[in-house]
DNA sequence: CGATGCGCTATACGCGCGTATAGCTTATTG
DNA sequence: CAATAAGCTATACGCGCGTATAGCGCATCG
């Protein structure tokens, strides 16, 4: 292993070894066109020989298994900076930048394809929307909830679920430019999400009253 | 054409023409499958050769073209018995019939798929949800809205998220089984449904009049 | 009765896919 | 220097796919 020697390996940004343009140029492959995309359009992307694919990863599904973990690593890097913010803002603002464009469409993929990216991007905004929504209880800025964790599950769903619907619906909102496509979502949708979160949907209790007396059992928090 | 002859061809439900039993087959492989579902798959669940498919549909996208058809033709038809539920009752109900299970699982993969059956689905929910909404608002049960259209938009795009991503995330939850995913969907996310439509999230109004000042031009409904 | 035509099957073609193999080039190592 | 090993390419294999072709059985009809 000549890396161990002390070689020059680490390379800039531009030229990497062969092995993580390849794995970039899958990510890129998978983020715009599918997990269907070939290893014959991802060697080519990234300007190598198919040979090379099987050389270094075995497999299409290695392959995959490395963009995966290579995904999760920029997430969680990228989820570290944004601390102080929702996770709505945060994924917001992540999906605006250019260079986190293809990582996140990928992990759009994988939560539409039932991957395990994600699977822990889901479990990780979850939980993060129960923490900030918790604060903000605290603080005086949200309601309190009956059951706080049902309420992320809820809030994390619909929204997310409303930004993959706009995907598959909207034929200008390909997974390349998820940034304009979450401009233009969160701006048809922002009055009727500030309504509803402001002053709801309801004009009177009974529904809600009614359900809460079916089920004596709220899951106690 | 012995069709024209006045020949007993009107079959029952169970027997019918080996070009309608390979279309059922068909929406029923695609449904549960995906749209990828090879035709010899399709021939193999019809009972029939895989030469039958072009012999009557000379291809397999127009095979799907009179799937989506039919599909539609029943949707329209199943629409028709609801007219007096909100729009979630109704589809509620529809997904719980096993008889129904396969179109409606058909129309969430094409809604997943950017397909136009998926395309004319959302429209007719939206504006079905825009007329029942108006409907209650007259009737004193919803609060009105500044952009009814956009909230009918709102809350279809949610709703029908968060039951697609419920579909990709849920390992029990294939699309085969359509009726019982929707339960456990509905019962989880109830409360905090609930609580959202009679409460509302937000302590005070003040996000949403910086929006209305914001944008002093609300499509002037 | 032939002939026509339709429903249907069996089989094959061509293509793109993931994967496999053989070998070339280049640099490190004893 | 010779040997070794890693990076990389060129080419081929086998498979499943959608599609195409040829032909069989059989009812209808002149």
């Amino acid at each position: 292993m000549h890396i161990a020697a002390g070689a020059p390996w680490v390379r800039s940004a531009d030229d990497l070894t062969a092995r993580a343009r390849l794995r970039d140029a899958a990510i890129e492959c998978f983020a715009q066109h599918g997990f269907d995309a070939s290893v014959r359009d991802i060697s080519a992307r990234a300007g190598v020989s198919q040979g090379l694919i099987r050389h270094h990863f075995g497999t299409k599904d290695q392959l995959r298994v490395e963009c995966d973990e290579e995904v999760l690593r920029r997430y969680r890097e990228a989820k570290g900076d944004g601390l102080r913010m929702s996770p709505g803002q945060s994924i917001g603002m992540l999906s605006q930048l250019d260079e986190f464009g293809p990582t996140f469409a990928y992990i759009l993929r994988s939560v539409l394809n039932g991957g395990a990216v994600g699977r822990e991007f889901l479990e990780h905004l979850i939980a993060d929307t129960e923490a900030f929504t918790e604060d903000a209880v605290r603080a005086g800025t949200l309601k309190p909830s009956r059951d706080p964790a049902a309420r992320a599950r809820y809030l994390v769903a619909s929204t997310l679920g409303a930004l993959l619907l706009q995907f598959t619906v909207d034929p200008d909102a390909d997974l390349a430019n998820v940034g304009p496509a979450m401009t233009r979502l969160a701006s048809s949708l922002a009055l009727p999400t500030l309504e509803l979160y402001t002053e709801g949907l309801l004009v009177d209790r009974s529904m809600l009253d009614e359900y809460l007396l079916q089920m004596p059992d709220p899951p106690a928090r």
